[in-house]
DNA sequence: CGACTTGTTGATGTACATCAAGGTACGTGG
DNA sequence: CCACGTACCTTGATGTACATCAACAAGTCG
């Protein structure tokens, strides 16, 4: 289940970062650039299935999803698992833990991931230097909570159909604005137990949920490959209310 | 159902704000209470079930909370309604409102309530002028996730008793370290069809739920007075982790 | 090759929603 | 004062969306 994580040197120069390109990210200064280059401590390679933080730990780093797909959850004491979100490149890893002195959530990596390190410690630093990012990271905080909003919205009052189809368009989405998708079309790293953990119902019943969508030619989905077919019947199937995404307005 | 909201000239100076006393709350240097202060741009008497914030709209004002209860909720376009949080004395309104362009979810107040206000567009000098409160901000995103990290657990994995139990004790602390309560009895100005809407669940079944509790001996509600007979049993229902909560670790 | 993971489907049970009715306490205007 | 409306709480009857149980199929990995 849990498998161990290998930290690497230090690969990828922030500057030539292949997220910074995306226009979901606003530019960097070159002073920022400078500030992120030598905050970052090195990477880490994590494979898949490894636990990169763990509930009731702390971490003396946070990462941010370079390459690769992970995911958050909180578990009870008797196993029940709730999944509270995906990771995915470009997102904050374990900045609530840095912020708080312990982590109330776990995080798994779903596929082969490479992350970059920030040491805790320097955190305050760029509190300090670069009001603009400190920015950056309340607006980071301010977006995940927004998507854990919505999501809450979904487990508590939207029907199992609903969920199914507002999650796969959601998750969809976000991949494609990081250019993950092509066209209709993305490969989706998760197993109808994740899709379950996430939605809160059991594996049984999203396998069937999801069974529903494909029958109606809404979606396909084979392998971990992911299509949607009826993009206008899936939003209206999802209730789902289109939410600018704009880029972080700050400078 | 949605009142106006009047808007009242400056009353309590920073430095006097009752909840300063509070050891949840870190203590303030006299220069950041001197930015407060100015920052500060006046109080916001609201009545019971004004709607301070509607989704979908944005605010030239962030809040935080002096006195009373209010609530964050998010609705699909059939009316259904999801409560996300309740905002009780110092915790923000409005931020992620102030940081984003556009809130995704509305607020509305369930007492007679007063907040005070906060310009937005002078929130970024506090970014440039005061790393230490910045970092509060985040701070207060963080714990706000949190929060709801816990209640996405409950109302996808906890049954409809577990979520009762959880939410009631849940509120019940938070009040306490706010010096709301008297030894195991606190005013709760909930109705069972907010709790429904918290929980995700219909009005009809949160009703059985909370009887459930009662006839158990594990509480009393009666008007809007809320006690705690059986804390113990009433943790052990809810499947309850204790959480530490310590004031925000900086300076 | 078996052992394991993942997906699939039907049968059965139950936790919940919905419907319906009635109760108390409050207000209002006559 | 009563009649009326409204907000909130309560309880029983019925329906259904979901969970649980069980079995099997296909792929993969040692």
């Amino acid at each position: 289940m849990t498998r161990p994580v290998a930290a690497a040197g230090r690969q990828v120069p922030c500057d030539k970062c292949p997220l910074r390109g995306l226009d979901i990210f606003r530019k960097f200064s070159p002073e920022e650039l400078a500030f992120v280059s030598d905050f970052k401590s090195g990477e880490l390679a994590a494979e898949s299935g490894a636990t990169l933080f763990l509930q009731g730990t702390n971490s003396a780093h946070v990462y941010t999803m370079l390459a690769g797909w992970a995911f958050r959850y909180k578990t009870l004491a008797d196993g029940r698992r709730q999944i509270l979100n995906f990771v995915l490149p470009g997102d904050f890893v374990g900045l609530q833990g840095s912020i708080m002195n312990e982590m109330q959530h776990s995080v798994e990596t779903l596929t082969d991931s490479v992350l970059c390190m920030f040491p805790r410690d320097k955190l305050w630093n760029l509190y300090t230097g670069f009001p603009s990012l400190a920015f950056d990271v309340t607006w980071i905080a301010a977006r995940e909570e927004q998507m854990i909003d919505e999501h809450l919205l979904s487990v508590g009052r939207r029907s199992a159909l609903e969920r199914m189809a507002y999650m796969l368009l959601h998750l969809f989405e976000r991949m494609e604005v990081l250019g993950m998708a092509k066209g209709n079309k993305a490969q989706l790293p998760l197993t109808q137990q994740h899709l379950a953990d996430t939605l809160g119902m059991s594996l049984v019943h999203a396998n069937k949920t999801l069974r529903r969508l494909v029958n109606a030619k809404v979606v396909r989905w084979h392998d971990k490959t992911f299509e949607i077919v009826d993009r206008d019947k899936l939003a209206e199937m999802a209730i789902y209310e289109f939410t600018e995404r704009a880029p972080r307005p700050f400078i």
